[in-house]
DNA sequence: CTGTTAGCGCCTTCAC
DNA sequence: GTGAAGGCGCTAACAG
């Protein structure tokens, strides 16, 4: 039943008495290979179970048929929308998938990357951690000859190929929502002011407001460092405000479920005294009892499948490509 | 800035005009080579960037140090947990992770296997899907000798390695739990009667019962598909009794969420009128506003990291081992 | 301590 | 159409 070593080219090559290129060349139905000892070799490759050596393959095609997936975190729905696609992607395209989680931690990233590096994936997909600051290894896959594509969570410099997800435009549905329910007393519930996410949110903030000529005002724009804590410090600072907002945008939806915890257990009616719109729209919002009143739909799932696909492109044509950056647009949606 | 060929052992074995094969031995701090020259092939290694051809050394060492996971979904918290753990057990090991999710489908399953075989990982970890009846891949894996420890959802027959929860211990704290509460009509919404994982439920529930000298009741016990309309239907038949229980306990926390939903709906009182237990404990619970009274632990990521660790014993020593079975207990905690 | 030789399994010129 | 030979990069006998 186990069989030692798995059968060669040698092996058949032997019993037929031919020579082991013929073997290789019938089995990849090389055409100069006549048809009958093609269709002997496989006969005998198929009695003897054999099946390629892969190692000896990627060894000596120097490729290895495997892209790598390296991001925050696998246990957070948007991630695990994202590297579904980008599996279903590798998968067609015969490719598997290594998968790192950096959990947020540069250091752990960067040792991933040279895992991947010195497996010598053909490519890699990444989704950098909130607290990446530089992006050494940029430049370490480039001097492999490894191309890497960003997606989601991407550095802010250019020259890079990345697909990402534009938040303004939700942002603004999510406002004109708001002010077509008589809002006027808008907040935004930000994460940590240095994160690129952070600014554009604020940005798209502003410019909701401004296009609804309601002003900006500092008390109503408040930062959450994103853990439990942050979150309902965050809410609280609004609540105590003497005109206290009846609508509020959150940075994500952990965040707006923090917050929404911390409303009810003040007593403060949801959806009636205060209403919620976030971003990411995580599937259990079904489940609640007072969802919020619309989710920022991000789309995951296409980013990874758009960032996959652009990846086998990068892999397949040997030129060094021009950076490439394809967006997506944030959409408001209904929760769940 | 991009080297065309990596730095191979010749290359440098040139520079010092010294053999490949010390050089080699001088990288690995083989005991043999003398200080000096391996501190002077380091020295040059390291300024001609070497990288050890990591496709070279797998084919020649007959081993990929690759560990393959499939499981049915990544999405699922339960999953996600454990793949963690895993992930952590295996870099501590200096092993990489491919994985693949089967999505419960019995084909996709075994393809995956197959691309785990063709990638010559050493060993690989699987939870079964819900679907898999029966377990063409244990022969597979075998005949190629690739050790393969099922985790969670684990075949029902012997002779393989599994690591996996008990699901009665929980079901009776459940069933103590409720009957201290003063709750003696108690129903069970199980799964799809053919898995396993329903039979031990309904099991460990008929024992819980009898325990208390609480008769067993056709009409308690009910059966869901897993979907969401199966799992309202489910309550709803409960619901519908003349006796209507006053405790549930619930296949897992999807399952509980669609309940919870469906006897909200119709004005019942969670927590009041009908309570529940659980299994799966899933994290989401603590931003819920009417959380089951309490959840049954399965330990994900302990049973994946067990998993992992009995998977690397297999794969160091060579020797065919005893099928080994590891249990844990699950456990009733507070939700959340 | 170090060098020589050989070979992992496959593919690919180059000959015939 | 088929065979022989060589080599990918590395390691592991076997010699010195």
């Amino acid at each position: 039943m186990k069989e030692g070593k798995p059968a060669t080219i040698k092996e058949i090559a032997k019993r037929l008495k031919i020579s082991p290129s013929t073997v290789s060349r019938a089995l990849n139905d090389h055409p100069s290979i006549g048809l009958v000892t093609t269709m002997r070799v496989k006969k005998v490759a198929a009695e003897l179970n054999y099946e390629p050596n892969q190692t000896a393959i990627f060894f000596k095609q120097r490729k290895t048929f495997t892209v790598g997936v390296v991001l925050p975190s696998l246990s957070e729905p948007f991630f695990s929308a994202a590297i579904s696609e980008i599996e279903n992607v590798a998968s067609e395209k015969n490719y598997t998938v290594i998968m790192g989680q950096s959990l947020d931690d540069a250091d752990r990233e960067m040792r991933i990357l040279q895992t991947l590096k010195t497996h010598r994936v053909d490519g890699v997909l990444m989704s950098i951690g909130k607290n990446t600051q530089n992006y050494p290894f940029i430049e370490l896959m480039e001097s492999a000859g490894i191309p890497i594509v960003f997606f989601d969570c991407v550095p802010d410099i250019e020259n890079i190929h990345k697909v990402y997800c534009d938040l303004e435009t939700g942002m603004l549905e999510a406002i004109d929502r708001f002010v077509s329910c008589g809002h006027h007393a808008i907040s935004l519930i930000n994460g940590p002011a240095r994160l690129l996410a952070s600014m554009e949110r604020e940005k798209a903030y502003r410019k909701g407001l401004s296009k609804h000529s309601i002003p900006f005002k500092e008390e109503y724009m408040v930062n959450t460092d994103l853990t439990p804590e942050g979150n309902e410090a965050a809410i609280l600072q609004l609540l105590a405000l003497s005109d206290r907002p009846s609508a509020v945008v959150s940075f994500n939806d952990y965040v707006a479920m923090d917050v929404m915890k911390a409303v009810r257990k003040r007593g403060v009616a949801l959806n009636q005294d205060i209403h919620f719109i976030s971003y990411a729209n995580y599937p259990l919002w079904k489940y609640i009892e007072n969802p919020p009143m619309a989710s920022i739909e991000q789309f995951p799932g296409d980013q990874g499948r758009k960032a996959a696909e652009l990846l086998f492109q990068l892999i397949e044509t040997t030129e060094g490509r021009e950076p490439t950056k394809i967006t997506f647009h944030s959409r408001l949606v209904n929760p769940g």
